[in-house]
DNA sequence: CTCAGTGCAAAGGATTTGCATGCCG
DNA sequence: CGGCATGCAAATCCTTTGCACTGAG
């Protein structure tokens, strides 16, 4: 899936966007920048500060329309906010570690290993549960350097 | 840890809740009760629903008071609504199979492997970011029999 | 021109809180 | 008795929606 650079995101995004007939404005391209720049999840309020020219109901209807084509990840951990991520085949599969006292979010890629046994569960649970299983989440909690 | 039976249950749950100087009332108790016979996660519509006796503020009170004092979980997989479950130290340790059409959760237990390479990851991310992480999460998602 | 996108303000909806009353210890 | 617990109704707060305006194609 897809390159690396900012202008190859940007064309991703633009190609899903359009897939759907919706335009690629200012706005949805400060989104995706603001949320390729933090390299982790963030929520409403932290993407309103990072750039101030984003309009809160904007924001929001646009992630919701970035969330249907593909573009946008939402993640649900507290009641408090919902966190926004960048779709993960724009950038690659990885996990959360969750600090259970402030709520950051980081990244984390998983080894090669734990991911061959979470495809095992997939498979098995799959099998023995009667779900058609597609996706893993994983988070690691526990409390970031800021909070210990 | 712990024993098994309802009235271990309940036992264990009035030693948390009076070691924290609460009463353990019908109300609490029903509340216990419907979480444990459903065996899987619970809205608080769902709650009520199961159990006329209970109400809507009191309910997510006790819930509250009962996160506090660990007999219970809250769970954020949607929008929609919080999960409420038993502690895992009240159950035993699982993970959940999300059906990502309804929303329906059910527990799964994870195999001997999938769970040491969860704690080795544990470790791993742990040293290399800097949190002190103690908890892992894990949500298997799909469409569960009655969606597909 | 036309219609999707924008932004403000108001509405919606799950959850929380104020307060008077009930009940356990 | 004293204070925790309860339940109703009202308040909160994140998120969504209505509506008139703007701008891209």
């Amino acid at each position: 899936m897809s390159g690396s650079s900012i202008t190859e995101l940007h064309e991703d995004v633009a190609r899903r966007l359009s897939a759907r007939s919706l335009r690629y404005t200012n706005a949805r391209r400060a989104l995706v920048e603001v949320l390729a720049g933090a390299g982790r999840p963030l929520t409403l309020p932290q993407l309103l500060e990072l750039d101030a020219s984003l309009t809160q109901s904007s924001a929001y209807r646009n992630l919701a329309e970035f969330t249907d084509a593909g573009v946008t990840n939402r993640i649900f951990v507290d009641e408090e906010h919902s966190y926004f991520e960048l779709a993960e085949d724009l950038t690659s599969h990885h996990h959360h570690v969750v600090c259970s006292s402030c709520g950051r979010i980081d990244d984390f890629t998983a080894t090669g290993a734990l991911e061959a046994e979470l495809h095992r569960a997939l498979d098995e649970v799959g099998a023995s549960t009667g779900f058609e299983l597609s996706t893993h989440r994983l988070d690691l909690v526990g409390r970031c350097a800021d909070c210990r």
